[in-house]
DNA sequence: ATGCATGCAAACCATTTGCATATCC
DNA sequence: GGATATGCAAATGGTTTGCATGCAT
């Protein structure tokens, strides 16, 4: 397991994208430099993306690349909680880079899918109190707004 | 637009079901006949279930019945929020029957996909402040928990 | 040299759609 | 009879997989 040698630049999405992709693998290769590369691109401006969109924007770089290493690389991306999925109500899905780990939620908009996150979350006794009272043992939770941003509202 | 002259049996799953289809449509058809009795089964067991499954049980009764029969009262069903869908971590999703029409969430069990509901939801005065912050009009929210239940525990 | 990562194309899976037909009211 | 719902099969969209090859270490 390496490390960066290079000091991520405090908690910024672009430094955490940098680390990322060294730690989850042995190799950098060009494929992956120019996923990050778009990667960091599209957290610099915050708006969210399927994984056709950031295949695209990979091909305009280098026209060789194939679908697979995008998915492959989102996939890795999320397990490291580097890159949120987020289920839209009408059963589509769009991936987001979070500029930081720390806990959070998001809040999007349905019109155009600009994603924000927000810290507030749910008060761990409420979470325990409710695994406890339907003996569930809690791992995960998700829970996300919906609604449209002020350019959408009109 | 129709209304049951059939008192629904005090907002049990399977009233609301009943209800559900006469309301969602002005034809009885023997499909959506079977499809509610079904439906209205799973819901008695509490299980989640795929489309496919809900196929699946509904070809049993009559074996002619198109896939996209079922799918389209799904939709419908979804759409009347008499059945939830639930996205779990992995990607996939599953629906539950809602016995219910108060609002509440979803707790989900990961491995068997068994689902409960609970009541606590976030406080309004949050859900408004967190729209405020971000200039959203928020619409709506999905709040889900995932962990192992009971059996699953082992 | 070794083996992980890649590209490609085919396979896959769940869902949707078009349309002719069957059916309810 | 007339509109609506259905069944079928084909089309779709998104994602995954198998495998031969490339390339970083």
């Amino acid at each position: 397991m390496k490390r960066s040698t290079i000091a991520p630049e405090n908690g910024s999405a672009e430094g955490r994208i940098a680390v990322a992709f060294e730690d989850l693998s042995q190799r950098s290769t060009r494929p992956r430099k120019i996923i990050a590369e778009k990667l960091k691109g599209i957290a610099r401006n915050g708006r969210s993306f399927t994984a056709d969109d950031l295949w695209r924007e990979v091909r305009k770089e280098s026209a060789g690349i194939g679908r697979a290493t995008v998915f492959r690389s989102i996939e890795q991306l999320v397990g490291m909680e580097l890159i949120a999925r987020i289920d839209f109500p009408d059963g589509k899905h769009r991936y987001f880079v979070c500029g930081d780990s720390n806990h959070h939620h998001h809040l999007a908009c349905t019109r155009c899918h600009r994603i924000v996150k927000f810290e507030y979350c749910l008060p761990p006794e409420v979470i325990s109190a409710i695994g406890k009272q339907e003996h569930f043992a809690i791992e995960a939770h998700s829970l996300t707004l919906f609604g449209l941003c002020e350019a959408c509202k009109k």
